[in-house]
RNA sequence: GGUGCCAUAGCUCAGCUGGAUAGAGCACGAACCUUCUAAGUUCGGGGUCCCAGGUUCAAAUCCUGGUGGCAUCACCA
């Protein structure tokens, strides 16, 4: 894997190399060469725009020198600023980066001209590339389509696996959400990425939901919505189970189980039909939802259909003496490296999770030839998968050291855990629901009348997406979700419906002043809000990178927060109707259209749509 | 008991591989709509970055040891 640096970046990183060689041969200190690569690496943020665009702390070049670092970034300013001046005379009309570098403490901090900011950031943001294959209403800027990454391994990430048989809650949302995110976050930085969804349609679970239905349940099998009624069997199942624990009842019922199990593992009779019919009304709520989510699947891997195979597949590892008996149960023996034992097949010859997970990686490996795993599922599977890739690295997978599980965090209510068994869930469709009728309530609904009732469903779906989406995705992934439903539904302050107000109002500016393309006086840009957002804007594509680095979307969250701010504050600072001249009005357009592609950009990055107003 | 994760403002959280004066939102107190969308903006108070050591020119960040919380530790999924 290869990191390019964003075109500003680069050049900045050369001129500091520059600077770095003119001073090793001034002090005659030999030095170890510093790639650009790593200088543009080393590059950071500066607190504000009033102190610099970018900045690079002289720590390490401190140590090599044996000079303070605030010397060395004193005399690397002179140094570079002495060399565009020299540029400039000797070859006028060369295109010099630059404007000026000024040393701060340790730090050296770079301004770049305005020119540049037009040529390097602004332009390749908002010119749309020829690419013909790209819809022209989500058709991005060039500037967006050079990958972070070049020479990426083949990736399959895995997310959402959802029961059938139960109904899905908010904590579904967040892995839904996570995984969704990741995937459109690597595939922007460059990396080819198979989706896979695994969903659960087998187990005890849906023999115990089939049993009540078949042998309690005294209600009509509704017309509508049976993937919740569904889910709704599943509870008074387990609940019933838990009463007659301790009562003659129990071994009946346990009896009963077991044939539910047999007949669905025979693909046979009666509870076979009914798994199969019911089974398809889970999945259509899935489908609802994933739909709702904007998500879509390349694999979908069914555990019903890995079961039997995940067997024979470990029953054939066992007589080729790569694993063990232990007391009557075959596994691998991982104590030597603090794993424990990993058991793969009960002493009655039946499967458990890690054997599906064996077999289904297999597949993952061979039928998709990926080079890099990704299993987005919640923290509480950390030692399953530990063991789980252990064993594929011991089985001989070359791929198995490249593995990784996403453990996020799970979400929780504020009385304690969520449990489908104990029936205390938040449906992931009373969510949706709620919130679309929140942001019409409070909101939309002063476009009635004004605006069609085809928009306003449209846009209050696409701002509780926002809401929903940006709420899961803003907390660090290993922390966890406390959901209270009164506080997701007051949308205000750092939330996905700011950031997606911010796009409206700048389109609504595109619009109403008439943004055009082409070259504009850039150095007009200089209001401190106007810089602040240049500055930030600068960051985009290392925020990417480091979401992409880390599996984590959190950071764009931030970033994107923080950028719709800066322009909320430019907005309430500058005018551009009311622009003293022409030039200046479409040097605040472009500066706006291009802080629009960026919000939008990084929303769609994170599942999130940008209504055209709202 | 072993292992992993977490602890930052009253509450919810940012804080990138150590680096510029520890930042947001909510809540609270003020100010701003005849002028580009007030789902907005500005100002204000509010901190023992869990504790104790250590490494370093420099620690909220790294290391060690505590304290508190959560998860997990073979026939469940």
């Amino acid at each position: 894997m290869k990191k390019n640096h964003d075109e500003i970046r680069s050049l900045a990183a050369v001129e500091i190399q520059q600077g770095i060689l003119v001073l090793g041969s001034e002090l005659q200190i030999p030095i170890d060469q510093i790639s650009t690569s790593q200088i543009a690496e080393a590059l950071v943020e500066a607190p504000s725009s009033v102190l610099g665009d970018l900045a690079y702390g002289c720590f390490s070049l401190a140590k090599q020198f044996k000079k303070s670092p605030a010397e060395i970034a004193k005399r690397l300013a002179d140094i570079l600023v002495t060399q565009e001046k020299t540029e400039k005379s000797s070859s006028a009309g060369q295109v010099s980066g630059l404007r000026s570098a000024q040393a701060v403490g340790p730090y050296l901090n770079l301004f770049f001209t305005a020119a540049t900011y037009e040529r390097l950031l602004l332009n390749p943001i908002v010119t749309p590339s020829n690419q013909p294959e790209v819809d022209p209403k989500t058709s991005l800027g060039t500037y967006f389509q050079a990958p972070i990454y070049s020479e990426t391994p083949r990736t399959m990430v895995e997310f959402s696996q959802p029961n059938t048989h139960k109904e899905m809650h908010v904590g579904h949302m967040r892995n839904l959400c996570l995984g969704d995110a990741l995937i459109r976050l690597h595939r922007f930085a460059g990396y080819e990425i198979i989706s896979s969804t695994y969903p659960g349609d087998v187990g005890t679970h849906v023999a115990k939901c089939l049993w009540y239905m078949k042998t309690h349940n005294k209600e009509d099998i509704p017309f509508e919505n049976r993937g919740e009624w569904l889910g709704r069997m599943y509870s008074l199942a387990h609940l019933r189970l838990e009463e007659e624990v301790g009562t003659p009842q129990e071994a009946l019922n346990r009896e009963a189980l077991t044939t539910i199990l047999r007949q669905l593992e025979q693909k046979d009779g009666e509870y076979f039909e009914l798994w199969k019919t019911t089974r398809a009304w889970s999945i259509d709520l899935m489908k609802q939802v994933y739909a709702w989510a904007g998500v879509s699947f390349d694999m979908w891997y069914w555990e019903s259909d890995v079961d039997a195979e995940s067997i024979k597949y470990v029953n054939s590892l066992f007589h080729q003496n790569k694993l063990v008996q232990s007391q009557g149960a075959i596994g691998m023996n991982l104590e030597a490296e603090g794993l424990g034992f990993c058991l793969l097949l009960k002493t009655d010859g039946t499967g458990l999770y890690a054997t599906k997970d064996l077999e289904l990686a297999r597949r993952k490996f061979q039928d998709f030839k990926i080079e890099k795993s990704i299993y987005v599922v919640d923290l509480r599977q950390a030692l399953h998968f530990k063991q789980v890739f252990k064993v594929l690295e011991k089985l001989g997978f070359p791929q198995a050291n490249n593995c990784y599980h996403l453990q996020y965090n799970y979400v929780e209510l504020p009385d304690g855990p969520m449990s489908s068994r104990k029936g205390n869930i938040i449906p992931i469709t009373q969510l949706i629901s709620k919130m679309q009728e929140i942001v019409k309530n409070n909101f939309l609904n002063r476009y009635v009348g004004d605006w069609s009732q085809e928009e306003i469903d449209l846009v209050a779906s696409q701002v509780a997406k926002g809401a929903i989406k940006y709420g899961m995705l803003r907390i660090d992934t290993n922390k966890k979700i406390v959901f209270d439903m009164e506080e997701w539904l007051k949308i205000d302050g750092e939330s996905g419906p700011f950031i997606q107000y911010s796009v409206a109002r700048i389109q609504s500016l595109c619009l109403k002043f008439g943004y055009q393309p082409g070259p504009i006086q850039a150095e007009l840009l200089c209001h401190p809000t106007e810089k602040e957002i240049l500055a930030h804007l600068l960051n985009f594509k290392s925020v990417v990178g480091r979401c992409v680095e880390g599996l984590s979307p959190s950071s764009l969250c931030t970033y994107l927060y923080q950028l719709a701010k800066k322009f909320n504050h430019f907005y309430h600072e500058c005018s551009i109707g009311q622009a003293e001249t022409e030039e200046l009005k479409q040097a605040r357009l472009k500066l706006v259209k291009a802080s629009g592609e960026v919000l939008k950009t990084g929303l769609r990055l994170l599942g999130i749509p940008s209504p055209e107003r709202m």
